[in-house]
DNA sequence: CTGAAAGCGCTTACAG
DNA sequence: CTGAAAGCGCTTACAG
């Protein structure tokens, strides 16, 4: 980003250095036309006065957090891996709350200008998702957006960091085919969610490899990440004239849904059904039985994504828009071989 | 704080003002002597750079937060009444995380100078406790600390924020004796805990209320507010001779240790055990059969916190130093009339 | 080591 | 509505 100082906004605009101190100070006196056209140029050049210049290499140097739309036990985690990286080196975390709907309605122009006259260095985003428009907006004032499991496609003009969804749900059915199971259904997340798509995928294939057909019937939709989806899921699988013998969650929180149907049915964990989560998160060793579970490595997800967004504020580049940190699927109790 | 200038310092310190300058960027060409001399009016009369200043005015009012040591369910609740309640007064959260451990340790010191000079307004800590040193270092520069449901007893001169602990554990105790129970047992959390104590002091002036007779075998100390304090409590609990037909769990993690106990010893809640939580969390009402719960307004108290630290910061006093918020006795379905 | 003087980028009162 | 000009506080090259 070159030097821009007043005069060069000036000369560009084909107004006075006076002119364009005006209208940065939102004073009387300047055409509607006139302040229009300095005000785009101002933004486009992404002025930095001194005093904000100096403060932000002075200062602390603060990166910006949205969090919000996922469940407590995913949020703290990736929240305690920016937090603990942040503090050995010495960075501050401004967090702030909001749904993926919320972000979508946000002024991201204005948004950008407020972080850029605070000093931010940049914005990491948990599990979301901005508009073309909204990435412009940063883009332009050079503050690099990181998101950690976004709802959309990776692209490459999006830094993003994320787990291997499609391995982690392809182990995860191979598991419970390696322990005998032939009738494996797969409960759903946020059908917006391109991980929970790759899961999916991931899923089919380890089916197609074993040579077991995939039955529609398996498959249910359950809309979102939380354990309501589990128990709508695991309540209208287990009433199948011919149920599962092993149900493979989305998530963790999904599975837990899973868990309480299986109770109130009377239905021994792993004897007659077996369960697997994804996330990995603490709640999966406390449950009884402990959750065999795809562990997202969600601590590290949240470094990388502080790691990203520090480096692209440095004028690095990475070496590749996408991180995928691996996945790892840990063997608890709710897994064993089908009764039948 | 007078408006210091550089002439003015370079007048008291018999300088010129290109000294003072060089002074402050630590550029060579000055004598130890001056250098010395200079440095000390610098810090006496506090000068900050026009930059910091307008940096200061302009910027956005920044807030301190310290999370760590409770369950991510209670954090994240307490840290969304914050949040939102930061949004809609324009003001900034800058999050870190240490457990109470880890806070004693800290110089609070040099984190204050920290504070200060980033421009932070405050401080809010929560289930948190700050040794007398480290609270002296914060009011010494005029920066406000709030403390949401401190570990140690309330204080007049620490602004906390609580909920009625007393109350609540006594209504938990209240509604369980209403439905007939006699056999009423406490799982306390963290022992330094003042809200534990609290707590369980409430559930015992119901029973005496009721005439009920307190047996020391039934108040198990957890050591902890998590799901293993739940697991082990009524492990032992509901081996003892005359087991009783209901608990108290002075937490809903607690509480759900006790639920997966109950079901692995294929008891049925509420009709063999009653149970009650605290905390009201959104896991309260997900949980097969949902829990009844004293529910603490942890939203409430974040705001509430969050309001506090910034009338402190704007040199209003307190109306009092110790805020409680009322809990609330949330019936759902884990209670019941005991069978016998 | 020191400070008068020129210069920096920005702001503001004011003449047109 | 506009901009030349004076001024602001700070910085820096340079003469002593």
């Amino acid at each position: 980003m070159s030097r821009t100082d007043l005069a060069a906004i000036a000369s560009q605009a084909g107004v006075s250095i006076s002119t364009v101190s005006k209208v940065i100070h939102g004073r009387a006196g300047v055409a509607t036309a006139t302040r229009d056209r300095v005000r785009r140029l101002l933004a486009e050049t992404g002025y930095v006065s001194p005093m904000q210049r100096r403060a932000r290499e002075t200062g602390p140097t603060m990166v910006d957090l949205v969090i919000g739309g996922v469940s407590a036990g995913y949020t703290m985690e990736v929240l305690q891996g920016i937090l603990s990286a942040a503090q050995t080196i010495d960075v501050d975390v401004v967090v702030s709350s909001a749904t993926p709907g919320d972000l979508h309605r946000i002024d991201a122009d204005a948004w950008a200008t407020r972080m850029n006259d605070s000093g931010r260095t940049g914005l990491i985003l948990v599990t979301s998702q901005l508009t073309a428009t909204q990435r412009a907006a940063f883009r332009q004032r050079g503050l690099p957006v990181v998101v950690i499991d976004p709802l959309g496609p990776a692209t490459n003009d999006l830094a993003s960091v994320g787990s291997t969804n499609w391995a982690g749900g392809k182990a995860a059915a191979e598991h419970l085919i390696a322990l005998g199971h032939r009738r494996i259904a797969y409960i759903g997340g946020r059908t917006d969610a391109e991980c929970n798509v790759a899961r999916l995928h991931g899923h089919l294939a380890a089916l197609m490899g074993a040579g077991i057909d995939a039955r529609p019937e398996y498959i249910y939709d359950g809309g979102t990440f939380g354990r309501e989806a589990g128990v709508a899921g695991a309540t209208a699988l287990l009433e199948l004239p011919e149920p599962p013998t092993a149900i493979f969650a989305s998530s963790d929180s999904i599975a837990l849904g899973v868990l309480e149907v299986a109770r109130a049915k009377g239905l021994d964990v792993p004897r007659d059904l077996s369960l697997v989560g994804f996330d990995g998160l603490p709640l999966a060793e406390q449950t009884l039985p402990p959750l065999t579970s795809v562990a997202q490595p969600l601590r590290d997800m949240g470094r990388a994504a502080l790691r990203s967004v520090l480096r692209l504020a440095a004028g690095e580049q990475l070496d590749s828009a996408r991180i995928e940190l691996a996945t790892e699927l840990v063997v608890r109790g709710s897994t064993g071989a089908p009764a039948r």
